[in-house]
DNA sequence: ATTATAATTTAGACGGTTCTAAATTCTAAG
DNA sequence: CTTAGAATTTAGAACCGTCTAAATTATAAT
């Protein structure tokens, strides 16, 4: 009972745990309920075989399920959805950093490959990094022990007007994404400064970059949503 | 149809030929055929379900099938199947000299990875290693474009004695096997002398290593004929 | 409160891969 | 040439993971 297609779900209902989280921290048991759909939406499956697996999952004891609810890892399952997120995000630094493999390109990479990496080879790889702490996307790298800091920041498009921000992370399952915030410079470690919010829930104008030599773009707001910052000139 | 368990079928069907070879090539399309039971063995099932992936394999053309006879890998087969070598022997390479996994580690990572990287992924092993065409364990890595050196030298219970030989190959699938040669100095690249074959079928008397300072061993026959040499002293 | 709509689950099916047990076919020894 | 034993295939079942279509339950608007 721990195939990939296992691993999947566990690290999907771990990731949309933590995006509902976005801010507050939840008391462990009362983490926020994952529905069938979303799940399904994620995972690009028919809502019925989320339903069919969660009832497995439930069963072996790594999700708790209230039917018409929703789900929830058990501590069990935050354990196993962990191992899988540290992989993943090994493999990511590590495509990326030794292999030379692009920003867009090593999300797909590592969603295969980190299914079947061995214990030992997880090592070698942390190791071959140094041990890092975040992936490149800027998403914290889950511990051995499955400790992993809090998501830190806030989404882009929460920011206020005219507070200069870090770029902390941004969401890695979009190639397309990845590339057109590339393009604009936006990746961790980026500065930036929210300029204008157009009304009615339409795009943010952002200036990128040093404040002398910065570039002005507009933003989705669904695009921002999935750039994390947090304020302030450091 | 190209799962990590066709893609095992084939990759074993190739080896098997292979190995039935030992020495003599076949016209293409004469190829030896493999029973169903070899099969069995090497992938550890029952030889019931290979029975039914043939008809499998068959229908879809990878394979030639003859009821009661065996198989044999079309040239689609051979060609799919050649990929799945490829890559496996590169990432056993890789794994050895750029994460540092032991000789004897190497062949089950490589395994399950194999299925499992993509052709840009296989590039970037294969120019980060130099495009070498030799793995770890001494066995040719075939070309992206499918192209094999065939398997050189013969298995070492077939040497002469008193013939000075070097060590070409060494099979891997046995991990216990591998740590038993190393431990003796026997690699790809050794060189040994075959000092005596006791009668009956016994165990062989081998010199390894450079005549001022060799030590002798002794070797089943069956460990030693997977060992491949090349007789002469170069 | 009722009801339309959306979300979810149930029911039933299918493809892929494997198994065991029984039937068949091959092979080699007498 | 027969036949015992080995190899192989067939038959039938199971599990995993998925699907569609239909039934059910929840939700939000009147």
């Amino acid at each position: 009972m721990t195939s990939a297609t296992v691993e999947d779900y566990l690290k999907t209902i771990y990731l949309l745990q933590q995006e509902a989280q976005t801010g507050g921290a939840w008391l462990p048991g009362h983490e926020p309920l994952i529905s069938t759909s979303a799940l399904a939406e994620r995972l690009d499956l028919a809502p019925a075989s989320v339903t069919s697996m969660m009832g497995r999952l439930a069963h072996v004891e790594l999700v708790t399920y209230t039917p018409y609810q929703g789900v929830r890892l058990t501590p069990q399952g935050e354990k196993m959805a962990l191992r899988v997120v540290r992989r993943h995000r090994l493999l990511e630094l590590y495509l990326a950093e030794k292999l030379g493999l692009s920003w867009d390109q090593v999300h797909a990479e590592a969603e295969r490959l980190e299914h079947h990496i061995s214990p030992t080879l997880e090592d070698r790889i942390a190791a071959a990094l140094g041990n890092p702490q975040v992936d490149p996307h800027g998403h914290p790298i889950p511990t051995v022990a499955g400790e992993v800091a809090s998501q830190a920041g806030a989404p882009l498009d929460t920011l206020p007007l005219g507070a200069p921000a870090l770029i902390l992370s941004v969401g890695d399952g979009d190639p397309e994404l990845l590339r057109y915030l590339a393009a604009r410079g936006m990746y961790p470690g980026a500065r930036l400064l929210l300029t204008e919010r157009e009304p009615f829930g339409g795009s943010l104008h952002v200036r990128v970059g040093p404040a002398e030599a910065c570039h002005e773009y507009t933003l989705s707001l669904s695009a921002a949503a999935r750039v994390r910052v947090t304020p302030g000139e450091e």
